[in-house]
DNA sequence: GCCAACGTTGGC
DNA sequence: GCCAACGTTGGC
């Protein structure tokens, strides 16, 4: 199984949002960045994914279950863009926020810190672990 | 609100 | 195919 980190601005869809539609999940769509796309190509039904949101409050808010595989995003007719849906499948106990991350040993590699504009992107095993343990939820 | 970083677009 | 221009994102 993969883990992946799902990025979104909460004013524009937030983990409010993903709990509101419950077990029916929700198109993650709206990327229009191939290597985004081609992450979520690679995702399979079951993998899990932290809910980030950006802008203000910079932190892992929710852990999110991918739903269904790659399909075409219905938001738009350009066949290159795809999407998976995802599913909200509990809040985090403590938000991790980026200034967490960026002080934890361990996490230095991260690509939310390194490059902070990718929307959709891959979480190692550890990191994983170390931010499940931060969070206070069971991984 | 600003600005740096990055990705994409389009002209050549 | 290259590269400058532009638009967007997201941290600060």
């Amino acid at each position: 199984m993969a883990y992946w980190l799902f990025k979104s601005e909460p004013s524009t869809w937030g983990w409010a949002d993903q709990v509101a539609k419950g077990e029916t999940g929700e198109e993650w769509d709206g990327v229009r960045n191939y290597q985004a796309r081609n992450f979520m190509r690679e995702m399979r039904l079951g993998d899990l994914g932290f809910f980030y949101h950006s802008q203000k409050e910079k932190a892992v808010v929710g852990i999110v279950e991918v739903c269904a595989e790659a399909h075409p995003d219905s938001t738009t007719d350009d066949d290159r863009w795809d999407c998976v849906d995802i599913k909200a499948v509990k809040p985090v106990k403590t938000p991790v926020t980026l200034d967490m991350i960026k002080a934890e040993p361990g996490l230095d590699d991260m690509i939310l810190v390194k490059n902070s504009r990718l929307s959709v992107q891959p979480v190692s095993e550890e990191e994983w672990q170390i931010i499940c343990r931060m969070a206070g939820v069971s991984a």
